[in-house]
DNA sequence: TCGTATATGAACTGGCTAGTCTATAATCGG
DNA sequence: CCGATTATAGACTAGCCAGTTCATATACGA
């Protein structure tokens, strides 16, 4: 009866790391340092994993860049979800996101920058599997925009356009922010691209 | 006399490379393959000059990203003179520039993307040098989308937020492209943002 | 022709990297 | 306690890169 009850236990020695947080904690060190500015021994040091054990698990480097940027992604995904719950008009709900967005550009203890639009510019030509994640987290940015837009329905080729200049208002606003652009700034361009995606009458 | 008309030519055994061609071909190689993508082996095949030439001319490999970060950000600001040179009205001028950036960013001829963002999320802590060069080309991006805007005037506190939203326009456009936007994608960008800083009556 | 000045090319150094390999450690079932 | 299984630590390989060094080449002025 205990046995029914107990978690599975791998037959040989256990692992030395949290394997929940490991993905978790290389996406942020991808985020921080980048892709080629975090060697393995900054992976192996900040997780706890045996150098050895990267490569057994996910195979190499760009592998873990890979499943980095689904986490990033789906981080943002659980955000969109999350504002909106709240049910706020799509034009409060874009403003939430963009002003979310702004503070942690702006927020000097956060890690900087944008691990999406870093890896985008950094890599023009990356492996398949990295292309693959790279276009998924790209892509449903633009989608995830939709959502706020629509509330879930289904875009018009307007929404899709408007999804478009929102994605590349947050797009320019990482650059900006990493070019030191302070807070004032940013909203700056939150103002102007609120007013151009839901023009006051 | 012929002393009096001919160039001055120094002393030793003369370069094997164009001088004045050489910060341009570094640019591009920049531009193309990005700094930490870009090898010395790479620069001395393009441009034709010694190893020992770079180091003993320009220091190192950040100082040479620096002089091309300077080259690049001069060949925007004398896009933008020819396009006031034409004496177009500030919307005309800002949309001619936009559509110039976009035909480019969308070109898979072109060199792809932008040595300025690149190189801005590539280095988030850059040397001293580097970070001088980089702090005046985004700044002087800004700059001379207030030109565009004011044509030379003075720009008042609301033109200055209107170039930083043009700034973020395109910064975001290059992303987007990168990401392997179409050209139609990049108009409507280009759609929202006229309409945002030049709104309609 | 000779001395001086400058650039060249190629070898060399030192360091860092991704990825592999192996002996050992820690857990299991029996 | 034993054998099987899995992970670990860390040494090791092989390659690449920035930057330096030095003998050699090519120009000058006198």
């Amino acid at each position: 009866m205990s046995s029914q009850f107990r978690e599975e236990r791998p037959r040989g020695r256990p692992r030395s790391f949290d394997e929940a947080a490991l993905i978790d904690t290389v996406t942020d060190l991808f985020w921080r340092k980048g892709f080629a500015g975090t060697s393995l021994s900054d992976l192996t040091d900040a997780t706890g994993a045996a150098r050895a054990s990267f490569y057994k698990l996910y195979g190499d480097k760009e592998a873990l860049l890979a499943r980095a940027l689904g986490t990033y992604a789906d981080r943002f995904h659980a955000r969109v979800d999350a504002t909106l719950a709240k049910g706020l008009s799509p034009r409060e709900a874009v403003a939430e996101t963009l002003t979310a967005s702004a503070d942690r550009l702006a927020d000097p203890d956060a890690p900087n920058g944008c691990l999406r639009c870093r890896t985008t510019l950094e890599q023009p030509e990356p492996r398949a599997d990295v292309a693959a994640a790279l276009d998924r987290a790209n892509g449903g940015f633009v989608m995830q925009m939709e959502r706020l837009l629509t509330g879930d329905g289904n875009p018009t080729p307007r929404d899709r356009q408007r999804a478009l200049a929102l994605t590349a208002a947050v797009n320019g606003m990482v650059v900006l922010a990493e070019a030191g652009a302070d807070r004032g700034a940013l909203q700056a361009v939150i103002d102007a691209t609120l007013d151009a995606v839901f023009p006051p009458a």
